[in-house]
DNA sequence: AATAGTGTTCTATATGATATAGAACACGTG
DNA sequence: CACGTGTTCTATATCATATAGAACACTATT
């Protein structure tokens, strides 16, 4: 039904890698609103980890009005594409890949050719620029 | 000497944060080779916390090469601004940006024209795009 | 009505990371 | 020698994470 994987060895929490693959789900369109989520005993059992650990990531992405539920019914996908929020989220990890990239020196020239580049999907490599 | 603050609050361990930002100093220049940081007892001191957490951020600089130490004398900045790496890690930044907003179906224009706007300082803020 | 499947709540335990604390040690410097 | 380094050791406390099981209220199905 949903395309989820765990990392036990991963050093994020295994309710935020849940967190996160739903969210991408939604916002990718592979869930839409109204489709309705594993249940936490039933995801559980596929990922071999705990119910509670399920639920915690279903709560915290309630809290953030992705997922809306009734009682003795399933999380379902409330929001589609909030473009908005994306948005504004996208453009912070690029501002903070700027800030960083400033300071080392970069130019506004070399960020933006690397940006470039990886848009091309194919790039030289890290290690040859300036 | 040096100028590093702590926030208690923050989610970010506190030897984290010290990690960060003498990364920060040293990929900056306001940090030089040869330069040496505070005591971790002076830093502790200003800081106000235990000294073996300023140790912990500084242990784990001499793992990453960034600090060296000879017994009975401080830690030292061992690198300047080495460019592969930060660029590296800058280019693994901008690649997970990227994919998020490819995800969310933000096309190539769009996401260049939002770096320009970042990189420009002032933009007209999130939410009026395509 | 009975059953099964939801999420919820409660208590409990175990582990690891984080942070603090203090003592003792080895080494370099003044 | 005295002082300031980092280092190592043991110890404690707290929090986040994860698991575990029981009981509950509600919905849907039979």
């Amino acid at each position: 039904m949903v395309d989820i994987t765990v990392e036990f060895n991963s050093k994020v929490p295994i309710y935020i890698q849940i967190y996160e693959q739903i969210k991408d789900l939604a916002y990718s369109g592979k869930l839409k609103p109204g489709d309705s989520v594993p249940s936490s005993r039933a995801l559980a059992g596929l990922l071999e980890i705990n119910y509670h650990t399920v639920n915690q990531a279903y709560q915290a992405l309630w809290k953030d009005g992705l997922l809306k539920m009734e009682r003795g019914k399933r999380y379902v996908i409330a929001k589609g594409k909030p473009e908005n929020e994306v948005y504004s989220e996208i453009e912070e990890e690029g501002r903070e890949m700027i800030n960083r990239a400033l300071m080392v020196g970069l130019t506004e020239d070399e960020i933006m050719n690397l940006m470039k580049r990886i848009l091309k999907g194919k790039n030289g490599g890290a290690g040859n620029h300036a």
